[in-house]
DNA sequence: ACCTGAACACCGTTCAAGT
DNA sequence: ACCTGAACACCGTTCAAGT
């Protein structure tokens, strides 16, 4: 490892980097100052403290997420930064959970927000309406990712996999819990997600043209 | 302190209740030895390891997720446990964040898995749309928790309360997310919750519809 | 089996010191 | 300002030992 100049950003880069080849759990300061060739506390000159370093390689990975062209339809351009969200999020799936804590802050991070914001004012929605889909979109976007990252539903005792209940315990008391495994370990993780979003953006058309009548 | 006596279960309410008071950051295998009045390696005796004693504490939290009774309407019924799921994540708001990475296992934390999937099967709903339901609602419900106990839409630049970015390079680069700010920040958790809820919901029953046809 | 105390291999961060 | 090395106050977990 060549020892370049040191700068936030690189700092920052290489703690990303570090991240999503060897895991949130294992990611220590004293390791990402190694990769980088420098002392521990080196790391402390760019960034106050682990959280705030945290923080930055939160903002390089939302800054990755497509802010789509301004002249799609509005639905063209929520459908396009929801999909990019999810690929973003499996492109680098040990980092990802950081987007939870720490909300887009930077203009690089915020870009995609902007986009689906100026999507919306173009379609004719309120700052209320808005501000509620855009809610709704975050709140299902990132519980699919987690869910999907953690392996939520192949790890499910109602999938065949996990065999953490017997089989009599879990037939006799949870009989629809037991039938449902092969169906919930079964579905592919890219096309429920689509299901989900055609959902939200069929209910935000439908709500969208009843207040126009 | 009383000393009572030692049993897994008491050992994770303890831990359950020591998560919920101080955080999940701060808790340690030590601090939860000392809250029981044992001794650190005590807690071994009846967990293998700290992600074994996490797994069981989200098992107590889950139990307390509301199993609706039968005879009502299944969209009541997916309301209702949606609605639980709010509560005891906010009643429990530090040791909320489990959930996401322990899913429900045992018998009492499954009682409202079973409990969903039975009113959807009632209703007509096939295994594969059951579960297709299923994982939006886990998806939105988990979403919508993480976003307000993080306060994700409070501390979103686009709001007014924080300060990250000056007010020149937000409202130059990125008008919208600057107008935006009031809307987000002034919305109510639980009415926006209440709005994404009743577009899922709506967007099942249009599919059941179209099907029986 | 249940529980203890000491020890090991780590952490994040402070501090005094150097350039 | 940028960076270092030692030190402090912690961790989770292993281990040898006791009942």
């Amino acid at each position: 490892m060549v020892r370049e100049k040191l700068t936030e950003r690189r700092v920052a880069e290489a703690a990303f980097k570090l991240i999503d080849e060897k895991g949130l759990e294992g990611f220590t300061m004293r390791k990402l100052a190694d990769s980088i060739g420098a002392s521990t506390m080196a790391v402390y000159t760019y960034f106050p403290d682990k959280e705030a370093l945290l923080t930055a390689v939160a903002q390089l990975l939302l800054a990755e997420v497509e802010a789509p062209a301004e002249d799609l339809d509005w639905q063209e351009v929520i459908r396009r930064i929801m999909r990019s969200v999810r690929e973003v999020g499996h492109r680098h799936a040990r980092t990802a959970p950081l987007i939870t804590r720490f909300p887009p802050r930077t203009p690089d991070a915020l870009a995609f927000v902007e986009a689906g914001f100026r999507a919306f004012r173009r379609a004719g929605f309120d700052d209320l309406s808005t501000a509620r889909c855009y809610r709704a979109l975050a709140a299902y976007s990132i519980g699919s990712l987690e869910n999907e990252l953690n392996g939520y539903f192949t790890r499910h005792p109602a999938s065949e996999a996990s065999g953490s209940l017997d089989e009599i315990t879990i037939s006799k008391h949870l009989p629809h819990v037991a039938q449902m495994g092969p169906a919930l370990s079964g579905q592919d993780d890219a096309t429920e997600f689509e299901y989900g979003l055609d959902l939200m953006l069929t209910g935000f058309a439908d709500a969208m043209a009843k207040a126009r009548q």
